[in-house]
DNA sequence: GCTTGACATTGACGTCGCGTCAACTTCTAC
DNA sequence: GTAGAAGTTGACGCGACGTCAATGTCAAGC
């Protein structure tokens, strides 16, 4: 292979420089950082990049061009470790993306009207001028608001797992999803006790990265449920495990948690 | 006058921060640097903004949007003393947000496709990934290819002129396009001693800011025929009178400054 | 009148995300 | 074999504010 662009996942720096925009200085500091770094580095301590690695980069740009800040980018992409949990996130920030769109739409029609305004001499409020301009900042991931300590801890844990133990736990997730879709079907109630076994499974899935005191976790769960993209997840095996999940845990929170 | 919003245009730096998303912080930085310097200061040092501040900082806050740095952007404001000419800049610019728009368009279908492309476990190309984050650099003003110095001197003698010789200047050029409109309804060309005049007087006027040499100032002459918001200024008076300003310049130009 | 709380002011220093420069190595082309 | 382009690692610099400290001032309530 020459040193020619190919359309194949293996790019040296220059190549994804190209592609993306950024300058090889830029992805070279996020290797120093630990954002982005290659998928190997060649004797001659050349950076390259493979597929997984172009993923990722689309992810961490996604989220800069939300104006998050590169040490909560780090913290959120690491956070998607498989291919469902990365589509989830894209799908959460699509909608910031849109935002963003629709907040430039905004912005051009207020500067088309300032510019009608003027040539007619006609004079304009001060709203109407700053219409569009005004950003809430972007608020990147639910899961923020569990607070950042607890992403930190739950990424080291998650490093600690090693390979085969983060496959492990994600196979554990989806027994749990399974087993409540079953339960859901065979219609269960959220106080039985297989349930209920079911739910502590699933406590214990999430204490592997934090551990939720009763409040919090009865929160967590009362989040899948208003939150589209979460209850997806669960509601996809069977319709309404997600309320289902909510009411036991409910339950489970008083009798072990309290 | 109450300390509640009123949609007046005399805000303090709270009100105004609000409208805008900025902080206060912001606002004094602003002010520090000269970019943004309030209509007046009250005794007790409090800053308040009228109408004409909130038109700057719109222009400014486009500017932003754009990334433009902080000094450019003092520049460019600055070289928009009257309402044409502002309605002239903004139109300019607005180019330059629908053009963000439309990236954050195709980066939303980009981020689409890939949520498509990761559940159904298909792969995809770097290109097809990255569509959309490589933005080129907005070039905020054609102006700035003669150069920032030009530019740093010419709004030095700006401001020089004081504010009844800047009303002198802007309706000497009036005269130099009415008459330049003049010549062009009657049919003189380009090399008449009459129309030679009128660019002589506006050789005059450019170098009151900047004194071009003349291909500098040939290349100008051509700019205002390819650029349409500048061609229009001249061809509003009479049509082709942008073109037969250039043709004269360039005869001005080999007689005069070569 | 006095206190209290919210918000203003001016410095001064800190931070984030790279840009830029220097010194050096390495690959490719002629 | 040599030039030139592009990679590498430090190291420092910078733009656009954030943040903190010390202080002043205003409107309201007691």
């Amino acid at each position: 292979m020459s040193t020619t662009d190919t359309d194949a996942t293996e790019l040296d720096i220059a190549q994804l420089a190209r592609r993306t925009g950024l300058t090889s200085r830029t992805l070279r500091h996020y290797d120093a950082i630990g954002l982005l770094t290659p998928a190997w580095t060649g004797d001659d301590g050349r950076r390259h990049y493979g597929g997984r690695e172009i993923a990722r980069l689309q992810h961490i740009l996604v989220l800069r061009e939300l104006d998050v800040p590169l040490s909560r980018i780090g913290a959120i992409v690491d956070a998607a470790p498989d291919d469902a949990a990365l589509a989830a996130h894209l799908t959460d920030h699509l909608a910031g993306i849109e935002a963003e769109r629709d907040r430039y739409a905004t912005l051009a029609a207020t500067v088309r009207r300032t510019v009608a305004a003027l040539k007619e001499g006609r004079p304009m409020t001060a709203d109407d001028m700053l219409d569009g301009f005004d950003r809430t900042p972007y608020e990147p991931e639910a899961r923020e608001r569990w607070g950042d300590a607890a992403v930190d801890t739950s990424n080291a844990r998650w490093d600690a797992l090693g390979k085969d133990g983060q496959q492990r736990h994600l196979a554990a997730h989806q027994e749990v999803v399974e087993a409540l879709g079953a339960a859901k079907r065979i219609g269960l109630s959220a106080g039985s006790p297989e349930v209920q076994e079911v739910v502590a499974k699933h406590y214990a899935w999430v204490s592997l990265f934090w551990t939720p005191d009763a409040e919090t976790y009865c929160g967590l769960t009362q989040m899948y449920v208003d939150d589209e993209r979460f209850r997806r997840n669960y509601d996809e095996v069977a319709p309404g495990a997600a309320v289902l999940l909510r009411d036991a845990a409910a339950i489970y929170a008083e009798r072990e948690l309290s």
